[in-house]
DNA sequence: CTGAAAGCGCTTACAG
DNA sequence: CTGAAAGCGCTTACAG
């Protein structure tokens, strides 16, 4: 490794001590306006920047807080979630001069799981958990354990986390509800997303709690997928080769949309002009498909950099116990429903 | 921050000292098996995790590499493509034992560049830099500096580099010659990428090496584009009002594609009917598009996997001098160009 | 063979 | 007011 230039060059070069350089960085008053500028001059000279493990070890602090991402979700979602959530967490680290560090936990069974792994190595200050699943015996120990953690989307089942998310249960029983009053459909399926995550449960009941207040729930129809695309289309085949009949599909994200309206399509079933297709998430695919997508527009960036901040508080301990946070999602409406061109719903 | 254990701890539940217990934990032989049963025992027990800023400090090795995104690339590459070096990243990080910074990097102009920040604090022991611009004189400055650095893509004016890239001439000039012939396309339109990236160049020039051997550079044209799905469109816009003829269009990306699709089916014209269409990455996009688009398959992934080993190489000193890598890809046929159902030339 | 010091780079509490 | 020690957690070179 190249020499790099430590505290004690700055300090050197100006004729004062370690401690002294240290104050005059940092601004501390007892340091003369002089020598605070001799030695910032000297450190920008030199290129000086703090060595980050010599600062992490005196303040007990990383400077850093980490994405985990759990195995069990590498194909539950897409990988532009991932980049969404990436970004709002570089937003809001940058603010507080931390580094993202990501944990994209391979394979660890037995052991410490990489949850806990990057939190006692004091890698990172905190850590930010998407998508775990509901059963998560990991998740739950680190969120007992006390270390800071802030969840993205909901976890009933975990009432001491702090998390950030949107109200998945509202948004499908709208989206449902567009296909009922504003299109006209009555024979309406769902294709659910995985049932051990939340995300799975709850847009299923917005659904169902959709059909019913309607009073179309007699021809409502669920299958439950696995938010892959492939599943969308298995579900479209299945439901056509049982000689079902539907006029309304509400995919549980768009991905299984996608694939649904390929096998429509091949199917010879106009879309939406047979059957209304709507779906969840809006990360970049729903507008590219043919027809495009009439979907929920998740925050994710959003949603990541208010958990970032909101980690940030528990660090500090700026903050005042855990607490839910729920965003605002709004329904972006294109082709898929049978609406005309594209334009959003707000919440 | 709650108290964590350190070594000490683990070394009193034995009754020995810190040394020792560090010793026994990395197996050296001067201690007993007995005590380094002990010691290790009571590691697990204790669920002791070294600090990664006390090894990082004493080691001077951050255990990290971080991936390092250009300003500039920002709207340039789509967030998949980081996805898929992420995953590549994290892959051999893993085997190494390493984290995996994430440098969104986001506003630096003058003072130190992100690049140096992360590599001066020792934040990282090695960094990955993916789309600089060929221009970026902070990528020089870095790679001068002799710190370990691999860059994903081709930087000829970057000798002293390490790198792993593919050959974007020779794929895009293969994937331009099967439109001329295969499909018999002799009226050709390449939309290029940002032209201060050597990808961008590269690609043009595999098209042009294509038109001008098969004698069809005549009709040739070349409109510049910058990567994102609008300008792909505004091409084809341009195109088409200036009242060009072409039955072949050779893009830089697919997202570039598949704005120009939308606006060939918006003017009535057939893909793949009247025109052939190609596109370049094949990070997910182009498989869900209609038609779906034959496409050069980037290796995001594995090129990130192999600059990451490289880079491990690099930070041990077990590497001899800069080289770079390239990797095959291949041709991904599917709807756009005319052909039949998905299939795949190899390189 | 084993015990314990030294020192990585930093910052703050303490001694003078 | 200022100088310099102490100590964060770790590992290896050194002293005994």
């Amino acid at each position: 490794m190249a020499k790099s230039v430590t505290l004690k060059d700055v300090a050197q070069r100006v004729g004062v001590t370690a401690a002294a350089a240290s104050m005059a960085l940092s601004g501390h008053e007892r340091i003369s306006a002089a020598t605070r500028d001799a030695v910032r001059r000297a450190a920008d000279e030199l290129g000086y920047v703090p060595s980050s493990a010599g600062r992490a070890l005196r303040n007990q602090r990383a400077g850093a807080v980490a994405l985990v991402v759990p195995n069990s979700s590498h194909h539950v979602f897409g990988h532009m979630y991932f980049m969404h959530v990436l970004t709002g967490m570089s937003r809001a680290a940058s603010a507080h001069d931390a580094q993202v560090i990501v944990s994209t936990n391979a394979d660890e069974e037995g052991g410490v799981a990489a949850y806990e792994r990057v939190m006692r190595s004091r890698s990172a200050d905190g850590v930010i958990v998407t998508s775990a699943a509901i059963d998560d015996r990991n998740m739950e120990r680190l969120v007992a354990s006390g270390l800071p953690v802030v969840l993205i989307g909901n976890a009933p089942s975990l009432p001491d986390a702090a998390s950030v998310g949107i109200d998945d249960v509202a948004a499908t029983r709208r989206i449902t509800e567009h296909l009922i009053d504003a299109h006209g459909r009555r024979r309406l399926v769902h294709v659910t997303g995985t049932l051990d995550h939340q995300t799975g449960l709850d847009r299923r009941e917005g659904f169902l709690a959709a059909v019913r207040v309607h009073g179309v729930e007699v021809d409502a129809l669920v299958v439950e997928g696995d938010l892959g695309e492939e599943s969308g289309a298995d579900a479209i085949r299945a439901l056509l080769d049982a000689g079902k009949e539907f006029d309304g599909v509400v995919f549980a994200n768009d991905d299984m949309a996608t694939g649904g309206m390929r096998v429509l399509r091949a199917a010879g079933v106009d879309v939406p002009g047979a059957v209304s297709v709507v779906g969840f998430d809006d990360f970049g695919l729903a507008r590219v498909t043919t027809p495009a997508i009439t979907t929920v527009r998740v925050p994710a960036e959003e949603m990541a950099r208010l958990a970032t901040e909101r980690l940030f508080d528990l660090v500090d301990g700026t903050s005042d116990g855990p607490t839910h946070r729920e965003l605002p999602v709004s329904i972006v409406v294109r082709e898929s429903c049978g609406c005309g061109p594209e334009h959003r719903a707000e919440d």
